[in-house]
DNA sequence: TATAATAAATGTATTTTATACATTAATTAT
DNA sequence: ATAATTAATGTATAAAATACATTTATTATA
């Protein structure tokens, strides 16, 4: 296919490592989280940091992301979308090193608990994070901020809710990704509006005596795009 | 700051190269273009290609990508964007490199046409784009994708328009992002409900007997990001 | 077994925004 | 003076967002 002339042509170049990054969020008792793990060695031993991995010759960075999040969760095709790349030349102080950052959601309670705390991994509070080590911080704040952009135009988060979850549940999930309070009524209005969920003729009566019902999300294909979605 | 351990450490892993390529976006008369150039070196020499570099040890993906543009077309303080990567491990059959795909949008007379043509660069209807080297007509249709988005919920694109421009010409650039017709009333409605336009003492009479004022473009600083902006 | 307590579920009126649609105005060329 | 041409404007209707209070189902306990 190339010949070695073109071959010389990109051994004039530069190499670095790329790594990725993942922020996980999950959604436990109406907070909002984020799996951050205390680094069991070098660099930073004993820092705190997101969870990533360096990209391998032979995988794709994606690939590479779900390794890493099926070898700390024991989970399998979770929903992760790439949030952007962390590039400067200066940002890590051992090697030129650029990481692509993806964000993941997942449900709390499908995490395989032992696995997660086996690797140091640790669930926090998103309004109380620890220090991060290198520019993670910066990548938290800016996957929150796309969770809400994204809201904001079309439902999002059913990744982080069990596979059954409650209108009031599912409420409190919007709550904590725009840390602001809803409407009961139009929230719920809304929400039925776009046609994604199903009625169960079961109850999770956990936090009321009345007991809320509990709904299945459809598949989100019927979902128009431009969906307007401002709760 | 990292001790010899911490720099083995790095040293089990892959490098790559990374490089960027740039989805640069111009509007003339009328029309979306996309500027692309033919490759005058190998690999692929002689076919279509976006305007791209590897990325060097020194600078940041972002700077990579300026230092190309700028040496393209003459342009500084261009508006550029990330897009996403593309990472497959065997998206170039060269080696393994990962792109960090950029777009920008640029004011297609503001260029220095000369220093465009002299790199054998050509604009290009969007609509009747010729086959692209590796994976960048996906790189377009992802970024074309993203310019709707990113134009659904705030205005967007006065980056391709000249510093004065009329209306009908914004109008005409919007049609062109979205290929559908606006209805000119709506638009210029919706337009000034948003107050970033100021009206100019001048009319632009090359499109019409009449003529149409020209506008200038105010800081976008009061933009309220939750704006809704169908059009 | 009646009552109190509690969260779930629901409806309506008002305001804002989107959409659909046709006429008049300013200017130049003839 | 008139014709030709694009720019500029307004209004009525439909759809969506927002604000707000009461009833319902159930359990615990008096």
């Amino acid at each position: 296919m190339t010949t070695d002339w073109e071959k010389d042509w990109y051994k004039e170049h530069d190499k670095m490592y790329v790594a990725t990054d993942c922020i996980i969020f999950g959604f436990d008792k109406g907070i909002l989280k984020l799996l951050v793990f205390k680094r069991r060695v070098a660099p930073q031993k004993g820092a705190y940091s997101l969870i990533g991995s360096f990209v391998q010759l032979k995988e794709s960075v994606t690939e590479a992301a779900k390794r890493v999040l099926t070898e700390i969760t024991g989970l399998e095709n979770v929903f992760m979308e790439e949030l952007r790349t962390y590039n400067l030349a200066e940002r890590d102080p051992g090697y030129r090193c650029i990481s692509v950052a993806q964000y993941a959601l997942i449900s709390i309670d499908a995490q395989d608990k032992e696995l997660v705390e086996s690797h140091g991994a640790e669930w926090h509070d998103i309004r109380q994070l620890p220090a991060l080590v290198l520019d993670h911080n910066d990548m938290v704040n800016d996957a929150l901020k796309r969770l809400r952009e994204k809201a904001s135009y079309q439902p999002v988060g059913f990744e982080l809710l069990p596979d059954k979850f409650t209108i009031p549940q599912l409420q409190q999930l919007y709550e904590a990704i725009y840390q602001k309070e809803i409407d009961p009524r139009n929230f719920r209005k809304k929400i039925m509006s776009f046609d994604i969920l199903t009625r169960l003729d079961e109850k999770d009566k956990s936090t009321s005596k009345r007991g809320a019902y509990l709904y299945s999300f459809n598949s989100r294909q019927k979902l128009n795009f431009n969906t307007k979605f401002n709760i």
